[in-house]
Parts: structure tokens; C-alpha cells; sequence
DNA sequence: CGAATTTTTGATGTCTGTCAACTCCAGTGG
DNA sequence: CCACTGGAGTTGACAGACATCAAAAATTCG
């Protein structure tokens, strides 16, 4: 992990961060906290539990966020790419792990500053609500995919929303980009790593999907793919 | 669902809910937006997909939250007791269904005229974010639960859950009250009512819990209980 | 009290997990 | 350059936890 300097001018993502809820003077204050920070692939970002010193803005790379319970088995409760908001603990503690899948780089401030900086500009809270909130429609869909939806419709669901989120990021590509291990996906699908290749399997014996390579996958049926993870 | 006189200053659970974050004449005005409203058991509070016109204050009662598969697969998101706030959807329509366990008083706020205030009272919008945080959270313990927990650690979080949340509302009561039913249950946990049976008759034959009936449960064994639910 | 509903219990089935072997690559070093 | 090695992914055989189907028991409620 390294501390670079400041860019945000050139910051090409920064429509899809949080940043651009403010404007001119607002957001040159917004930078003198942040920090430009880098970690190297499987590198941890933070710990569960640990003090929730800072949040951050994933600006380039993917992370993974999990929780394990005391035998070590492991929940990944979401991934995190450009643009994406890590670290909405306003707690004292983190609630999950964060790790580096790829070569993470970030933009980091310290929670306590960023906060205070909330009350002259509202808007910037309102932002953090905003996310807040997405998250935690997001959390609940995951519910739903966890406690109900059979093993090819989790796959199903997973493919899709790497790629509307790949899409959102405005990357064009006929492929989606699967940057994270068969044990990730499975410990995010609530299914282990054999299941999850077998299901990729079948998807592709199907011609629903088609691997370029392992971290590369198409979208065939892609309205397959939707009627799958809707359970139709 | 009917329409009563207003009454904050009698409120019991003022203390539990978001109202706490204001005082005096602030309360006031927050005051004058509510309305207090009623709904039979079983009743529909509103529906998944549905404008998100107003929020909520629990303030007696039960509700369960849940989201529908295309074919009728319904996963429980939340169970919401007194103090609990309700539509934390800032978003335009709600992301789920919300129904009445048992009957249920609830203290309405139009959300736009509750959004309006909060750039006169932070502290409201703050706490807000508090919540949505703290949801956050519980929800992430959720997906932990759903994707990775036997049964027999699901229904012994479950226990737990209730039992907490009990002792939070100030219920000094050796019985762990259950106003949901067994399909509730397994909804809510990932499984069959027949599986939520039989683990339940299995925590008794193993004397963890104790049976009132059906709708009160005691835990005998406390530790064994936390210790399942960890993962230990 | 009796019908309807919920819950429990039993018998059986299946989806996904477990265990194990094989394949495929990437990286290393002779 | 290519054999060697180790990790990741795939595939197969089998097992088990939970689901499904069915019926009895308990509870609710008119």
C-alpha cells in the first residue's frame, strides 16, 4: 500500500463516485482529506471488526467484503469495483473484511473529518444516504437469492449483475469480465466451488453462456439469464 | 387501517425510534406530519413496487418484510417490532412488501415532507443514516445466516435474534415471544416449515429450548444457543 | 363441538456437498 | 526449450442435509 498524490481532475470516474455530489469549492475541500492509497491483489484493506478509521472510494481493481463465522466458514457479501463506496460503517467498527481481489486503488478519507465536513455540506450526506439505502436494496435481493433461488439461478443472477454493473461503469464489452476465483463466487452464492463449475457447465453445454476463458464469460441467452434469476 | 388522534407525548417507545433525535419545538414539527395508523393482522402495510409515499413508525404489533420469486418463492427480509422504523426506501417505490404479523399501530410520516425537514434538523437526516446503517449490518449477519448456517444454526439465530430484540424493547419476559408463524419462519431462514419443525423438536428433545407452546419459547440453554449461532 | 388451519411426524427423494482424481495453466529452473 | 511443480478449475462417484410428499396430531375458531 503506497500514497500517491492528488488527482482528481484527471479522476475518470468520478461521476460515479460520491465526490460528484459536490461542486467547485465544496470539492476541493472534499480532497484536502483524501488520500490516494494502493494495495497489492489478495492484499487486505481492512479487517472485520477493526477501528473504522477511514472509508474509502475503489477507484481502480475489484475487492471482495466477507464475513466468517468461527469455523472458518466464509460469506462474501458483496464486490466492489470502480466507483464503488467502501466502508459505509459509520460504526466504530468495520462489520466485514475487505480484500483486494486484483491491484485495488482507492481514494481515502478519515471518517471522523469526512463526517464533520456532513454538516456544512448536507448534500454530501444526503449522498451517503442515498447509497446507504441502494445498499441495502441490494443486501435484500441477495436475501432472496440466498434463501431461495436454486443453484443455476444464483450463477444466473451473479453473471447478470456483473454485467449491469460492468455496463454501469460504462465498460463496452461483449464479454464480462469475472475477475474473482470460483471459491469467491461460490462463498458469495452461498455454494461451493464444484457446484458453481458444474453449473457453469451446464450453462455453456446449454449455449446460455460461453468462457472465453475463466475470467472471461458471454452472455449468450442473455433474456435466459434474466428468466432464470427472476425464477420464471 | 384507521386514522387516530395524535398522542407523542404518551408514546411508550418514543426512546426506541428516530422521533428521539429531536426535542422540543423540533418534535413539534415533526409531530405535526404523523398521522397514527392501525392494520389488522395479516394485512398488507404496502406492496414491493409500490410509489413509497410514506414511511413508518412501529409502535405495537409485528411486521414481516419479504420479496416474491417469479413463481411464488417468497424470501422474509425482516421481522419489525415496536421501534422499528419502516420504508427506509428514500428511494420512489418500496423494495418489498410489508404485512402485519399480528395487529399494528404505526406513527405515518409523508416522506417528502419528512425529507423536506431534514435540511432544517441534520440530527433527523443523521439519525436516518444511523439506521440505514445499522440495517446494513443486520443485513449482512443475514446473507452470513442464509448462505452458510445449518439449520440448526439458522433456527438457533433466530431464537437469539428475537430474544435480543426483545430485551432491546425493555420485555422482561423469561419467554422469547414468536408471533410469526413456522412458513414466516422458514421464509424468513432459507427453509421448509417442516425443517423449522423438526430442528425445533430436536433443540427440545436436546433440552436448548422449552415450548411454552407454539407461540412462546424459552431457552434453556443460553450458551448453547450463542454458541450455534457462531458457528462453534 | 366440528371444520379448517397449523404444526408435527414419518417415508422417501433430490439437490448440492464431500471426497477424490484428473486436467489445465502459469511459473520455475535446469 | 521443456520437464517439473503447485494451484485453480473440472469432472466423477457417492453421501447427506434438507426438501418433498403424505398423513396424523394439535390448535384455532366459528
Amino acid at each position: 500500500m503506497a500514497v500517491r498524490s492528488q488527482l482528481c481532475d484527471a479522476c475518470d470516474i468520478r461521476d460515479l463516485t460520491f465526490c460528484s455530489a459536490l461542486h467547485g469549492e465544496e470539492h476541493i475541500r472534499l480532497r484536502q482529506l483524501l488520500t490516494h492509497v494502493q494495495y497489492d491483489g489478495h492484499s487486505t484493506i481492512f479487517h472485520e471488526a477493526e477501528e473504522a478509521d477511514y472509508v474509502f472510494n475503489v477507484t481502480s481493481g475489484s475487492v471482495k467484503l466477507y464475513k466468517l463465522l468461527g469455523d472458518g466458514r466464509r460469506q462474501i457479501t458483496g464486490f466492489l469495483f470502480a466507483g464503488d463506496f467502501l466502508g459505509l460503517a459509520l460504526n466504530l467498527t468495520y462489520s466485514y473484511t475487505a480484500e483486494a481481489i486484483e491491484p485495488v486503488t482507492a481514494c481515502r478519507f478519515p471518517r471522523q473529518k469526512l463526517e464533520r465536513l456532513f454538516d456544512e455540506f448536507p448534500r454530501l450526506e444526503k449522498r451517503m444516504l442515498g447509497m446507504a439505502v441502494d445498499e441495502l436494496a441490494a443486501a435484500q435481493d441477495q436475501m432472496l437469492l440466498l434463501g431461495r433461488k436454486t443453484a443455476k439461478e444464483k450463477v444466473a443472477s451473479f453473471l447478470l449483475m456483473l454485467a449491469r454493473r460492468q455496463e454501469h461503469r460504462g465498460v463496452n464489452d461483449a464479454a464480462i469480465e469475472v475477475p474473482m476465483s470460483r471459491s469467491d463466487i461460490a462463498d458469495y452464492l452461498g455454494l461451493t466451488i464444484e457446484t458453481v463449475s458444474r453449473t457453469l457447465t451446464q450453462l455453456r453445454k446449454e449455449a446460455t453462456i460461453s468462457l472465453k476463458d475463466n475470467k472471461h464469460i458471454e452472455a449468450i441467452g442473455l433474456s435466459m439469464l434474466e428468466d432464470l434469476a427472476e425464477g420464471l
